[in-house]
DNA sequence: GCGACAG
DNA sequence: ATCTTGTCGC
């Protein structure tokens, strides 16, 4: 099991003022090595209920193939709150990264990094705890501002908010919607867009992201079936 | 004060 | 996030 980072908080209030002090440990920063995994996780969930599907699938960066798999099914009781994605999502992540068999180089979420009220998005959030290059691949903005890229996948433009570049908004299809990357930790934003052009399977989201979100959507079913029975 | 608000 | 069929457009 990986050593705690800190407490748990049991409220917003205390979630908050938790990032507030992380911030501080957060490196945006080139890679140290050049990298040939990454891995993309997500969880899923029946709403109304808190039990909670977490997945972590490892591709190789050359092939995009996948080369380890890992799920854990835990409960939760921090609800989603807007800036605190990552107290409601961590635990169960975390879990399933225990039983991982293969260490990646890099790691995406499904959500943001730095571009974060509080640069303190789930994906900076568990790189403290990972201690390894993490990135935010998110579907819609929390915060910042930016003009729409060009339409041609491969553009993008700087997110920004409060005078500093947070992310980008990342064109990875031709005339469809971009997708916001960010920084976790440990990695800097050219890499991190750089690293999402390569995971393309011909879809708007990474295939890292992809591969998680079909695996812990398929674990859920399965135990809904098993339920059912 | 009003609106926005990752998954 | 999840619940869901067809449908408009490239």
């Amino acid at each position: 099991m990986l050593t705690p980072l800190h407490a748990w908080p049991d409220s917003p209030e205390a979630a908050v003022a938790l990032q507030q002090q992380l911030r501080h440990q957060v490196r945006i920063q080139p890679l140290s090595q050049p990298p040939e995994t990454i891995a993309g996780c997500d969880i899923s969930f029946n709403k109304f209920e808190e039990t909670v599907y977490a997945g972590i699938v490892v591709l190789r960066l050359d092939t995009l193939e996948t080369i380890a798999e890992a799920t854990a099914i835990t409960t939760t009781s921090f609800s989603y709150v807007p800036g605190l994605l990552s107290f409601r999502e961590i635990p169960a992540l975390l879990e399933a990264w225990d039983k991982l068999t293969v260490m990646p180089d890099v790691v995406v979420f499904d959500g943001h990094g730095i571009a974060h009220p509080r640069r303190m998005g789930i994906a900076t959030h568990a790189g403290l705890f990972l201690d390894r290059p993490t990135l935010g691949c998110g579907k819609s903005v929390l915060v910042g501002r930016y003009d729409e890229p060009a339409p041609e996948r491969g553009a993008w433009s700087p997110m920004l908010h409060r005078g500093e570049v947070i992310g980008a908004a990342l064109r990875t299809k031709n005339r469809i919607n971009p997708v916001y990357v960010s920084p976790g930790h440990l990695i800097d934003l050219e890499t991190s867009i750089d690293l999402m052009l390569r995971c393309d399977g011909g879809y708007r989201l990474p295939e890292p992201t992809r591969r998680a979100h079909n695996l812990v959507n398929a674990v859920r079913r399965a135990n809904l079936s098993d339920q059912a029975q």
